[in-house]
DNA sequence: CACATAAGTTGTGGCGTCTTAGCCC
DNA sequence: GGGGCTAAGACGCCACAACTTATGT
């Protein structure tokens, strides 16, 4: 088994999960984070990270250049520092990773992931496939990233510190950075390049923002009863960040409506265009994961609605508000005697 | 198995401190 | 670009009753 079947999308139950939304406590594939925080305006105001190689489970902001792995704060401090010190993995190149929020686009999340070389037009010219199936990279660019970013093994030369500071993140004296140092997307790029293959499959092609709009394709959001659908495209937490706080319109707001065919599980998609009155069926099976063969078509879509279902429910249920589950312990508190807002010890 | 007791954990709110972002020069 | 200032937000601290779990009878 692979370390994929460790992190199930937990929307549709059987992508493999390459994001963790913190708001949500959800691990998601990039399909299923498109759809959810698409929703609405405050959705897509959650912060999205990759998720950690290691442990599966948690929000990776750390990039192991040296490894190519993506962990989080936990797995970063056992791996590299946990008494190991001296070791050689204390020694490896890191530095701290981004999250990222808003509908970004293929050509964003490529970007974000570090893929900055790869354009949409090629992924969708490509044929990815991932996991027991072949993998094919002849996009242009794809091929150079893999070759750097293999984990490469330096000369010990090269990890030793020459300036004897302690921290780890100090610069190196590695080889020259190589090309595309930005990706970082850590041990599931072929994952990450086939999910990203089947959204730029599943999104209207050059999604120039001006050209989109002036092709009429964007409404003013005040026909046929629509609200605007306007998010910020994404914010990518970068300084140097170029897209903060753009905004660019929702092209067309999905509904995925589960839809069970008598003959076969096939899913279908309402694509309800921002200016069109009626929804446009289109069948979306290559934007759906790959059904492992073994399993049955109609027990995976079992599974998808029971997990679609808990998913819907436990976001329905979710408390923004601050929630006092004991309302004596609120009455207590506020009744205690304080010294500069803590809590006072009571005189006897 | 039922109950009693001990030990450990949780949750509560106001304030101070720290961090971060934005602005101006 | 960098330093200084300000505002906003995040977070930790505090004591102890209430609650949960473990152990003993």
């Amino acid at each position: 088994m692979s370390a994929s079947c460790h992190r199930p999308c937990d929307y549709c139950g059987h992508t493999i999960a390459l994001l963790y939304c913190k708001a949500d406590s959800a691990k998601l594939c990039f399909s299923c984070d498109r759809e959810v925080h698409s929703t609405n305006q405050l959705f897509s105001k959650h912060t999205r990270f990759l998720l950690c190689d290691i442990c599966d489970d948690s929000p990776a902001t750390i990039f192991c250049s040296t490894e190519s792995s993506v962990l989080c704060q936990n797995c970063d401090w056992e791996k590299h520092n946990n008494n190991n010190n001296n070791s050689m993995s204390s020694k490896h190149e890191r530095r701290p990773l981004e999250g990222f929020n808003g509908c970004p686009c293929v050509n964003e999340l490529l970007g974000i992931v570090g893929f900055e070389d790869i354009e949409k037009k090629s992924l969708l010219s490509s044929d990815f496939e991932s996991g027991d199936g072949y993998f094919r990279y002849d996009i242009e660019g794809v091929s150079d990233m893999f070759v750097w970013d293999t984990p490469s093994v330096v000369s010990l030369d090269d990890l030793i510190s020459t300036s004897g500071s302690s921290h780890n993140f100090q610069a190196m004296e590695v080889p020259l950075l190589p090309k595309n140092r930005k990706a970082a997307c850590g041990m599931h790029k072929e994952e990450v390049l086939s999910q990203l293959s089947k959204l730029a499959k599943s999104e209207p092609l050059d999604l120039d923002i001006e050209q989109y709009v002036l092709s009429g394709n964007l409404s003013t959001g005040f026909e046929g009863g629509l609200e605007p659908k306007m998010f910020p495209s994404f914010e990518w937490h970068r300084e140097n960040s170029e897209h903060i706080n753009q905004v660019v319109p929702l092209p067309t707001y999905t509904e995925e409506v589960p839809v069970k065919h008598s003959t076969s599980a096939v899913w279908e998609t309402h694509n309800y265009g921002v200016n069109e009155g009626t929804p446009t069926h289109s069948l979306t099976n290559e934007t759906l994961p790959t059904t492992p063969k073994a399993v049955p078509c109609e027990l995976m879509s079992q599974e998808r609605d029971s997990a679609l279902l808990r998913y819907k429910q436990k976001k329905k249920t979710r408390r923004y508000e601050k929630h006092i589950r004991y309302e004596s312990r609120k009455v207590r508190a506020e009744s205690r005697v304080r010294v500069k807002g803590r809590f006072a010890k009571m005189k006897d």
